[in-house]
DNA sequence: GCCAACGTTGGC
DNA sequence: GCCAACGTTGGC
């Protein structure tokens, strides 16, 4: 059991748009770090959904149904997706500021590395990240 | 294989 | 709108 975050930019593809739908093809990923993590994925991990650009906040939960598989969106590569649904959104979302301002989170790959696109998240942070949320 | 130039991302 | 950080590209 492993937990992870995905940054989305809500105009492109929201939060309410994957808890719109039953199954969510993450496509897109064009990154070897980012790639790499999707294909660490495993079904039934545990997945922090991130608004980037104004929001700049973790929106909530999804769950990976299938593992890894070929991106048929890539026209050329070698690329991976997954797919996701969500589980649950959190009732105040835990936006950038807080994240920084924690100390046992500010080791957090979206701290440090905001521009990965697929990250691992610690289980410590992750319940730090819950219990922030309610 | 190195490195400069360039493009992209994302926070501020 | 700006800029820092990072990744990619291409010339050598």
């Amino acid at each position: 059991m492993h937990y992870w975050l995905v940054k989305t930019e809500p105009e492109t593809f929201s939060w309410d748009d994957l808890a719109r739908e039953t199954c969510t093809k993450w496509t897109g990923v064009r990154n070897y770090q980012a790639r790499n993590f999707l294909r660490e994925m495993k079904k039934n991990d545990l997945v922090f959904v991130y608004h980037s650009g104004t929001e700049k906040a973790i929106r909530g939960i999804a769950k990976v149904i299938t593992c890894a598989c070929v991106d048929e969106t890539a026209t050329e590569g070698d690329w991976s997706m997954v797919e996701l649904v969500a589980v649950r959104a959190f009732k105040t979302p835990v936006t950038l500021a807080e994240i920084k301002q924690d100390v046992s989170l500010k080791t957090m790959t979206l701290v440090n590395n905001p521009r990965l696109s697929v990250q691992p998240v610690t289980k410590t942070q992750w319940q730090k990240c819950v219990s922030l949320s309610s």
